[in-house]
DNA sequence: TCCTATCCTG
DNA sequence: CAGGATAGGA
C-alpha cells in the first residue's frame, strides 16, 4: 500500500518522560492501538477504490517518505525497536501479530478471565483506541492547517503563526521522541491530510534522494519536517498521559495498597528532590497525583513491563512468574519487547496466588511468592535496567542498601534449601542490592551459621529420637515432606509455607540424618568434635542456588 | 592478624 | 537471631 512513513530513531538522552515512554511499551502500544484502528477505519473507506498512481505521484511520494525518514538520523540504532503502527508487505506478518494481539485483548481468547473482566479490559482498551483515534484525526487537522498557510505565508514561518503547534509541555520529551526508535506512521493515501501533503510534496522542484539521512535543503520540507515533529510530540505525549491516567486510575481502584505507601516511598528516596525531574509528568490530568519519586514511578514502570499496555493488573500468574526455572526471565508476554521478569509486588500476588489459587501454585510461581513482600526500590530498578537494555535510565539511584532486612533474611533462609555452606562471593552475587562490606559479609555468613546450628540440631535430636524408638537401621529413615523432621525445618526457614521446597533438600536432610543416625549409633559422639565428619559430608551436597533468586531484590 | 566456623548464652 | 568466646586455617 501507498502509505507516508516516518521514522524516528532513538537516542542516547533520554528526558524523562521520554524514559517512560522508552521503557514502558505500552506507549508505544497505545500509540500503536489508536494507529491501528485508525488504519482499519481507513481500509474500509478507501481500500475498495485506491486511485492508480502514476510515475510522477509515486517519485513524490517516496521523496517525502525520505525526508521523513531522515528526520530519525542514524538508522544504526534502529534494528530493536521496530514499532509498525500497521501492516505493510514487508510488516505484513507484523500486522497479523497485532491484529492477532488486538483481538485477544479485545476479549476473544482468555478463558481464564471472567467476563466482567473482559468487559472492563475491552472497555478500556476502547477507550484508548477511541482517544488515539480522536488524537489521529487531529494531528490530521493540523497538517491541513499548516498546508494551508505555507500557501499563503511561506515567508513568514510557521513558528510565528503557529505558535500552538510549536507548543510542547516538555522539550525535552519533544526530543526524546524525535529520536524515538524506528517509529513507523501510515496515513491513509486517501485522506485530505494526505492530498495535501502530496500537494506540498508537488511543490518541490528538487531531486528525490535515497539516503535516509537526507539533508532538507527545500524550506517548505524543512517546515513540514518541523511540525510533523511537534504534532508528534504532542500526540505521543497526550497518548502517554492518557495510558498513564488509565493505568493510575486502575491502580487506584484495584490496588488501594499499592498507592499507600507512597509517601514512605518518599522517605525511603532520603531526598526531598524528586529523582525524576520536575517535567516528568504534571498530574493534573491525572485522578492520582504521582508523587515525584523514584520507587513509585518505577514500580508502575515495571508493572506495565509486566501486565502490558492494557492496564490489567489481574493477568494470571502464570503470565508473569517463569515456567521454565532454568531461564526465569524470559517471558512470552503478549506484547514481545517485555523481558521483566521481576519481582512480585504484594499486591499481585495477594491477590493472585495466595488468596485464589494457593494449592494450585506450581513451584516456581510459589518461589515468586514467597517474595511477596518486596517492593521496588533503587536495588531493585537497577535490577530491571539490567534486565531491559532498552531502559538508559539518567535516574540518579541511591547507592545499595546500607543494612540487611527481614526480606535479606528471609531470602537467605530461602536460600539455605539450596546452599548449607554459601560462600562470600555467591552471597554477594545473590545480594546485589546489598552494599557488603565487612560487617554485612558477617552477618550474612552469621546467619548461614546459625540456619546450620539450627538444621545440625534438629538432625541430632531426629536421629536420637529415631535411635531411642528402636531403629535399628538407617533403612528406617527417611525424610519426606510429612516426616515431622522437615516440618520442623520447614517451619524455620520457610515460616510461611509459600515456598516449594526443592526435592534436593529433602534428600540431603535424609542424608545428614542418616549420618547422625549411624555416628551416634556408633558411640562416636563422644568424641567432642564428632560432627566436623558430618560436616565434611554435607558440605559437599550443597547444590547452586537458581538464579532467579538474584532477580528478587529485597528491601 | 584476619577470617570463618562453631559453641554457648540470652 | 545476635553477641561473645574460642579454635583453626591462611
Amino acid at each position: 500500500r501507498h502509505s507516508l512513513k516516518i521514522k524516528i530513531s532513538p537516542s542516547a538522552q533520554c528526558s524523562h518522560l521520554g524514559q517512560y515512554c522508552h521503557q514502558v511499551n505500552w506507549s508505544c502500544s497505545s500509540f500503536k492501538e489508536g494507529m491501528y484502528l485508525t488504519k482499519q477505519h481507513s481500509m474500509a473507506a478507501g481500500s475498495e477504490e485506491d486511485p492508480p498512481h502514476n510515475e510522477h505521484h509515486q517519485a513524490k511520494r517516496a521523496r517525502v517518505e525520505n525526508i521523513i525518514r531522515g528526520m530519525g538520523g542514524s538508522p544504526k540504532a534502529r534494528p530493536h525497536h521496530e514499532w509498525e503502527i500497521s501492516g505493510t508487505s514487508v510488516k505484513g506478518s507484523r500486522e497479523e501479530k497485532w491484529m492477532q494481539m488486538s483481538h485477544t485483548l479485545e476479549g476473544g481468547c482468555m478463558p481464564r478471565r471472567t467476563s466482567s473482566i473482559k468487559d472492563e479490559e475491552r472497555h478500556s482498551l476502547r477507550q484508548q483506541l477511541q482517544n488515539m483515534q480522536r488524537l489521529l484525526k487531529h494531528l490530521q487537522e493540523r497538517f491541513l492547517q499548516i498546508d494551508n498557510l505555507s500557501e499563503t505565508q511561506q515567508e513568514d514561518g510557521m513558528e510565528e503563526v503557529l505558535p500552538n503547534i510549536m507548543y510542547c509541555h516538555n522539550t525535552l520529551l519533544k526530543k526524546e521522541f524525535l529520536e524515538w526508535p524506528d517509529c513507523a506512521l501510515r496515513v491513509d493515501p486517501d485522506s485530505e491530510f494526505e492530498r495535501k501533503t502530496r500537494h506540498v510534496r508537488m511543490s518541490q522542484k528538487q531531486t528525490v534522494q535515497k539516503s535516509n539521512i537526507q539533508i532538507m535543503h527545500n524550506k517548505e520540507d524543512q517546515e513540514l519536517l518541523e511540525v510533523l515533529k511537534h504534532e508528534l510530540s504532542r500526540a505521543v505525549s497526550r497518548s502517554v498521559d492518557l495510558v498513564f491516567k488509565n493505568f493510575s486510575s486502575a491502580i487506584s481502584n484495584r490496588h488501594p495498597r499499592l498507592l499507600a505507601g507512597l509517601d514512605c516511598n518518599s522517605e525511603l528516596s532520603g531526598s526531598p528532590e524528586p529523582s525524576l525531574g520536575a517535567d516528568v509528568i504534571t498530574a493534573q490530568s491525572l485522578p492520582l497525583q504521582f508523587k515525584q519519586n523514584v520507587p513509585f514511578q518505577n514500580e508502575i514502570l515495571e508493572n506495565l513491563l509486566k501486565y502490558g499496555p492494557h492496564d490489567d493488573l489481574r493477568v494470571p500468574l502464570q503470565r508473569i512468574l517463569p515456567t521454565d526455572t532454568s531461564s526465569p526471565q524470559i517471558l512470552d508476554l503478549p506484547w514481545s519487547s517485555s523481558k521483566a521478569c521481576s519481582k512480585l509486588s504484594s499486591s499481585h500476588i495477594d491477590t493472585e496466588a495466595t488468596e485464589t489459587q494457593p494449592a494450585s501454585l506450581g513451584q516456581e510461581r510459589m518461589e515468586a511468592a514467597c517474595f511477596s513482600q518486596v517492593k521496588l526500590e533503587h536495588g531493585n530498578l537497577q535490577g530491571v535496567v539490567e534486565r531491559n537494555p532498552y531502559l538508559s535510565l539518567n535516574i540518579s539511584f541511591k547507592d545499595t542498601e546500607e543494612g540487611l532486612t527481614p526480606n535479606h533474611l528471609k531470602k537467605a533462609k530461602l536460600m539455605f534449601f539450596y546452599t548449607r555452606y554459601p560462600s562470600s562471593s555467591v552471597l554477594k552475587s545473590f545480594f546485589p542490592d546489598v552494599k557488603f562490606n565487612r560487617c554485612i559479609t558477617s552477618q550474612l555468613i552469621k546467619w548461614f551459621s546459625n540456619f546450620r546450628e539450627f538444621y545440625y540440631i534438629q538432625m541430632e535430636k531426629f536421629a536420637r529420637q529415631a535411635i531411642l524408638d528402636g531403629s535399628g537401621s538407617t533403612r528406617d529413615l527417611s525424610v519426606t515432606r510429612d516426616s515431622e523432621l522437615f516440618r520442623a525445618l520447614n517451619t524455620h526457614y520457610n515460616k510461611a509455607n509459600d515456598f516449594q521446597v526443592p526435592e534436593r533438600f529433602l534428600e540431603v536432610a535424609e542424608v545428614t540424618l542418616k549420618e547422625f543416625f549411624n555416628a551416634i549409633l556408633q558411640a562416636k559422639d563422644k568424641d567432642p568434635s564428632w560432627k566436623k565428619a558430618i560436616y565434611k559430608v554435607i558440605c559437599k551436597l550443597d547444590g547452586d542456588v537458581p538464579d532467579y533468586f538474584k532477580s528478587f531484590a529485597c528491601s
